[in-house]
DNA sequence: GTGAAAGCGCTAACAG
DNA sequence: CTGTTAGCGCTTTCAC
């Protein structure tokens, strides 16, 4: 920057302002300003920059995996409505690793590197638990966080899923499984509750063994499927925790001979793309997955700017009626 | 740091030291540091030190789209990478945008927010053309980038592809089509080649027509394969530019009473995690797609440290035999 | 309008 | 081993 002031015959102070687009600042010099800019093709440092603002423009994301299709969909919803007021997205594929959840924070929200996070992990670092400075700037997705008063968005998983066990007791069906998440999964509770909640308003018993699953894999949706068909007295459907299950469930279900939705109907949860292109075509609950992550992200930008924010934001799933589920036969 | 100093009653240097773990200094000291850095929960700020030391430990990735499964694995291979090395990954899905692509690289990388780029796009932004410094610090992954001398880590599209054509028509396949890509794509235009050189091995005709697509999705897919069925001359077998376009394909066959593969074989690329769940399960080229990542990762890391690195690194492909592929009826 | 100068918080000579 | 000090490159009072 000394180079241009030099250049363009300015002080450093006049180069800044000019940079900045300040009204304080003649015509002829901003012109000079620029002129000595383009020469020289100079780009302000933003380390520097940053560390005289005190922003980074930076957010980190902590998310479980990546791969996962509905997570990366929450995550274009946040790099969109991030870049749209010029943030940047830092992501961090946790995996569950507390303690690298722990240093991470440390060294981005902490350390000035980031100026938010935005959790997908469904649970606060411990680093940050009481650490009064950082709950302001901190916002969950997807999952909510307890007892932290950190702001959220999510759906409503558990009246979601009442609405998919209930549209399974309404074609008839009464001996209904379900696969669920890994264990100590927010989410997973959430479902199940909803999955118990529709079957007790409905009087249908859940025999033990009827509740399976274990994580939100296409590999656990065939274990759990292949389980629940072993029984003496198989479901006739299934509520999957996800889409990936539910996949699963119907490819070890049609690899018994056992055809969905004639012989077991199945569904899924999230909508991931290839929902309407498997066969049959998976009925699921549709979640607003890049709404989540433009929501969230705009949450965090709110509370950055000081603005006070809803506590925590629900939004709406749409049930998709495709050909995995039918009346019993 | 001031108020560490303080308290524990040495300089800012010997501060500074004992936080970086310098054999320079005292274990007396280093305890003293220790308990005061206990007492107040003091982090070092990052930004400040990346001023100092003019590093940021900070990766940008320029990604098509983050949600494409593929892409989403090679990131993980990225950040898998990047977190061993210390360092944080950025992302930025740029959809194509070369006007974004080209402001990102100045402030990110021009502007020493981050120290490396790493690119999916397959092009690199024109502001970092003819910028020398910048050269040393950008890294191609998946699709290489013509004619800048930047290195990059990738596969053999043409050959695989090839090879899974050169299986068709082992297979007995005579009349095949080609449901390529976007068209100004690198990987489309490889992917195409390595199609036309098969078929021209075998002396086999690709009649006008015959080669469709479009775009890397499952729509193009259906949409593909409904104006190939619509011919009078209809292919007995596809050979898609990637899975979504594969299974696309499979959805549009069997909506018109075609059944996969007894009437039609279809052969897909990259082998994402629902090749193996759909029905039937797709014959397909598998990626390194972790590999790419973390070797891409690697690749920049070496860069970033003065070391030496080959200039395209070219991993092995495999190709999968499930069961959208048979003999032609 | 413009410039001089004081830091933002840290690290690395350099001198003890 | 330890402390003093000079910046890293920028923004922003404060005076002119």
């Amino acid at each position: 920057m000394a180079d241009i002031a030099r250049l363009a015959g300015v002080s450093v102070a006049t180069v800044s302002r000019a940079m900045a687009g300040s009204s304080l600042v003649s015509q002829e010099n901003k012109e000079r300003v620029a002129s000595a800019v383009r020469q020289t093709g100079y780009v302000v440092n933003q380390v520097a920059r940053g560390l005289r603002l005190q922003r980074s423009g930076l957010v980190l994301v902590m998310v479980p995996s990546i791969a996962n299709p509905f997570f990366a969909h929450v995550l274009l919803g946040i790099e969109e409505a991030l870049q749209e007021a010029g943030f940047g997205m830092l992501v961090a594929n946790t995996g569950d690793d507390h303690a690298r959840e722990d240093v991470l924070a440390r060294s981005m929200l902490t350390g000035g590197k980031t100026e938010g996070l935005i959790l997908l992990t469904g649970h606060c670092p411990d680093s940050l638990r009481d650490e009064p400075q950082a709950k302001g700037r901190i916002v969950a997705v997807s999952e909510e966080i307890a007892g932290q008063g950190i702001p959220s968005v999510t759906i409503d998983n558990a009246a979601a899923m009442r609405e998919a066990t209930a549209h399974l007791i309404g074609l008839g069906h009464r001996r209904i499984a379900h696969l669920a998440g890994p264990a100590g999964n927010g989410l997973t509770v959430q479902r199940l509750a909803g999955f118990h909640a529709a079957m007790r308003e409905a009087g249908l018993p859940v025999p033990r063994g009827m509740v399976g699953g274990g994580a939100f894999t296409i590999q656990a949706g065939e274990e759990g499927m292949s389980r629940l068909l072993a029984r003496q007295a198989p479901p006739t459907a299934v509520v999957c925790a996800n889409d990936e299950i539910a996949i699963g469930a119907i490819k070890a279900a049609r690899e018994r001979g056992i055809p969905v939705p004639a012989g077991m109907s199945v569904v899924g949860f999230d909508d991931i793309d290839v929902a309407r292109a498997v066969h049959p075509g998976l009925t699921t609950i549709r979640q607003p997955r890049q709404d989540l992550g433009r929501e969230a992200a705009r949450m965090l930008l709110a509370l950055l700017a000081g603005e006070a924010v809803v506590r925590n934001l629900c939004l709406p799933t749409q049930m998709i009626l495709r050909a995995s589920t039918a009346p019993p036969s």
